[in-house]
DNA sequence: CAGCCGTGGGC
DNA sequence: TGCCCAAGGCT
């Protein structure tokens, strides 16, 4: 037995939060922008950082003129900047190429630095009304339990997870797109990974997971991602002291952040590989086109 | 495909 | 408190 899509359309309808790249008059442009910065980030630190991008560059060209380092400045704390660097790219690219209007088709959305299989086909639904099987990690979350009995998904398999998805839409572009964001609604506010809200859920008496018992998750285990003394902290450290920076900065300064020199050093370099960081010809340290 | 890439909040 | 998690993408 599927899904009940009419149901979870309706309650998407009723309760689903108004955020504002959710509203019908936003732009394809803040629409993808929304997308990007919440790959890995919560709605609520994205929000305030969308509103201000959404104000001061509100179409891709706007972004493009801007230097990287002002986009990375712009960025702010939200995490992963090099996906900053990747819209700032995407952004050109749809500036010159495509008549500063975000594609709607999903091959040429997914040919654009940061867009993935996730993000193309968000874009194309949410932006224009399509019809795309959209998988992030709530509607895999909830397809694992409501249609396939299980206590949480397993590995992501881009192939298997998209078909299985497909198979749950409506054959109609509007319907299917609404589906899309009820599911993806459903598992941030209702089926999230903890202590799910299952006494509210619209889609209860349907559950396959329900049905089965609620079995706990079989699957392998997760690997779980260390944070503390990685490289990634260390980046994030060293990028922190530019974005507060009125200018280029002396190397002793950056120097202050962590104890080992190694692992400092190979960080530095790596963030000016990845031109996050740029070194001027007096060899201080800036962000990229602010020097 | 496994591992890497930031940051902060909730439990 | 430490651990888990959050609208992924890239190599």
């Amino acid at each position: 037995m599927g899904l009940d899509t009419d149901v979870l359309i309706d309650w998407f309808a009723e309760v689903g939060r108004d955020l504002p790249w959710r509203e019908p008059d936003c732009s394809a442009w803040g629409v993808l922008v929304s997308e990007i910065m919440l790959q890995q980030t919560p709605v609520s630190r994205v929000q305030p950082i969308w509103l201000e991008w959404m104000a001061r560059w509100p179409v891709p060209s706007a972004l493009a003129a801007e230097t990287t380092g002002e986009v990375v400045r712009a960025w702010g704390k939200l995490g992963y900047p090099r996906r900053a660097l990747r819209l700032h790219a995407a952004a050109t690219v749809i500036a010159q190429e495509h008549g500063d209007v975000v594609p709607s088709d999903v091959d040429t959305l997914l040919a654009l630095p940061g867009i993935g299989a996730y993000t193309a086909r968000a874009v194309a639904a949410f932006a224009y009304g399509k019809r795309a099987p959209v998988v992030d990690t709530n509607v895999r979350r909830v397809v694992a339990r409501a249609v396939h009995g299980a206590g949480d998904a397993g590995p992501a398999s881009n192939t298997r997870d998209m078909a299985d998805v497909e198979a749950l839409l409506p054959a109609e572009d509007a319907p299917a797109a609404k589906l899309s964001a009820a599911l993806m609604e459903l598992g941030a506010l209702i089926c999230t990974a903890r202590s799910p809200k299952c006494a509210d859920c619209p889609i209860y008496a349907e559950c396959a997971w329900q049905r089965n018992g609620r079995p706990e998750y079989a699957g392998p285990a997760k690997p779980v991602q260390k944070f503390a003394g990685t490289d990634r902290q260390v980046r994030g450290l060293l990028l922190d002291v530019l974005r507060g920076a009125e200018g280029p900065v002396e190397k002793a300064r950056l120097d202050l952040v962590w104890h080992e020199s190694g692992q400092r050093d190979r960080c530095l370099d790596s963030l000016l590989v990845d031109g996050l960081l740029e070194q001027t010809r007096d060899g201080l340290f800036a962000l990229p086109g602010e020097h």
